[in-house]
RNA sequence: GGUCCUUUGGCCGAGUGGUUAGGUACCGGUCUGCAAAACCGUUUACAGCAGUUCGAAUCUGCUAGGGACCUCCA
């Protein structure tokens, strides 16, 4: 595979150039959503930046198996030292199943996906679906002898485990300062060393979720489901590992913990890692009760909202700030992007429409390795993006007949739009009149040439209610030198 | 307290030691029956201080502000 894409890999913080194991095979793993409630904007943000990930090694040619999990089992309330779990805790106050709660919220994650535009994954594996893998995972790191048995849980040696091997060499952190730093927590006294974390945990009586072990009925500690789930379908080894960056300690870095005890090797070649979004320069998030859900951007539903922000606008906003940045969120700044977005669609709307001429006055040259060369480079997606709205200043120079395209560089211009921005960024660009419903398009085209004639005739109160009218329906209507354009 | 990151024009955001990022907003103009759109033009920048350099927003140090992780988290 020719390229020359360069990832940034948090576990030697720099760029590296991407070789994966078995090309043209990619093995790809992103830590996915705990069902327990409904998807915030932050949860965005990996699953764009990914899917853009996804998208571009597939377009290099890549056989991209890319798996990405539903946490539905396992998380640790940190309030409920009964070691009851999230799922479990949810559900007992809805008078749900615990599944029924999973599945629910699945469900809503799914679609919110599905409208962000956000491919699914190859392989989306449950936590609760592979309670046996884990169990087996948790075998071999006692095997090896770096967790001990607690009082029905299995809680994983750090001490031992550093002696041999470095914890902490994700994060950046040494042993010394986490002891210092840790404070008390749920089972301390069951743990022969702070810094322990739990493998398996023993169900209390009244904990509903539960499956028979070895060592008691109970259900696997936090970090255990993506070792198990990602060797499992990924091999021992594989390429990337993906997430948010809040999940590099302690998550990430017991990952990295488990697989080298238990395989003696490390199992991921490249850490990635997306920033946070941010709400008045706070991290948005469940903890700090300052999240804004994906559904309620798209109704507008949220008192900080000033309006509905489509899922294509919160895409695009996503993707106009490079995924290792912070990106703070606004109305101001929504509504630039929703701005940005139309003058992006317009415009490729209008290169649909535009005829080619013998000479040309855009210049094509070197788009193509321009868009490419950003995109190497840790796929800095707001650098393609103006490249486009340059694109977007000639297409319209051109439509307004101040300039000429050749039928070559049209051509090139169409695909470089179908590649990079709806291929890539998976932007979905409603073209101006565009719809799948030929008897209703023709209706709208055909009100508006009865406007078009009524303005002829200046005929302005007819013209207006036209023009009004389908306003008021959501049509907007946009007058060009010899005709019209529309949208919904 | 420890580790790390960050500070760019009204707002959002790229970026490289020497060249206009881009979007959006504002203002002026062209076009238009009006409006929108489009096009043209103008105005706002690199937190502060010191240093390295022929030259720094870009490198170094200090100061100040903000943030992340250290606890479930995307």
């Amino acid at each position: 595979m020719e390229h020359k894409l360069r990832i940034y890999n948090t576990l030697t913080r720099t760029k590296q150039l991407f070789v994966p194991m078995n090309e043209p095979h990619v093995g790809m793993y992103v830590c996915g959503p705990t069902v327990y409630g409904d998807g915030h904007l932050g949860h965005a943000r990996p699953a764009i930046t990914f899917d853009v990930l996804f998208r571009y090694l597939t377009s290099l040619g890549y056989k991209v198996r890319y798996v990405r999990n539903i946490t539905d089992v396992g998380h640790l309330e940190h309030d409920a030292d009964d070691g009851e779990d999230k799922i479990a805790k949810k559900a007992r106050l809805e008078e749900k199943e615990p599944m029924e709660v999973a599945q629910y919220y699945t469900n809503r994650y799914h679609k919110a996906m599905e409208a962000l535009n956000v491919l699914p994954p190859s392989i989306e594996p449950h936590a609760s679906g592979h309670i046996i893998e884990q169990i087996e995972f948790v075998k071999k790191i006692l095997d090896a002898g770096y967790a001990y048995e607690s009082q029905g849980s299995v809680y994983f040696d750090v001490k031992k485990y550093n002696k041999d091997h470095h914890y902490g060499k994700l994060s950046g952190r040494n042993i010394e300062d986490l002891l210092e730093t840790t404070r008390d927590l749920d089972g301390q006294d069951e743990k022969r060393c702070a810094l322990d974390f739990a493998l398996w945990k023993c169900a209390q009586p009244e904990h509903i979720m539960r499956w028979p072990s070895p060592w008691s009925d109970g259900f696997p500690g936090w970090h255990m489901e993506c070792s198990a789930m990602g060797t499992k379908y990924l091999g021992e080894e594989f390429d990337i590992h993906g997430g948010g960056m809040d999940l590099i300690f302690p998550h990430h870095e017991c990952e990295i913990a488990q697989s080298t005890a238990a395989l003696g090797k490390e199992t991921v070649h490249y850490w990635m890692h997306n920033n946070m979004i941010t709400i008045n320069g706070k991290k948005m998030g469940k903890s700090l009760g300052n999240f804004i859900t994906l559904d309620e951007f798209f109704t507008g539903s949220h008192k900080l909202l000033a309006q509905a922000y489509s899922p294509m606008t919160i895409r695009f906003f996503i993707l106009q700030a490079h995924y290792r940045s912070t990106v703070d969120f606004s109305n101001e700044a929504l509504q630039a992007s929703e701005k940005g977005l139309e003058r992006l669609s317009d415009a490729y709307a209008r290169l649909m429409k535009i005829t080619p001429a013998a000479t040309t006055t855009v210049d094509v040259a070197g788009l193509r390795e321009k868009c490419e060369e950003a995109m190497n480079d840790d796929l800095n997606t707001p650098i393609v993006i103006s490249y486009f709205f340059d694109i977007a200043k000639a297409i319209n120079t051109v439509s307004d007949g101040n300039g000429t395209i050749s039928a070559a560089d049209l051509e090139e211009l169409k695909s470089l739009f179908q590649l990079y921005l709806i291929d890539i960024l998976g932007l979905r660009l409603t073209a101006s009149g565009d719809s799948n419903n030929d008897a209703f398009k023709g209706a709208v085209d055909l009100l508006l040439e009865i406007r078009k004639q009524a303005k002829a005739n200046k005929d302005w109160a007819t013209s207006d209610k036209i023009r009004n009218e389908l306003a008021a329906l959501g049509f907007n209507v946009k007058d060009t030198k010899d005709g019209f354009e529309w949208s919904i």
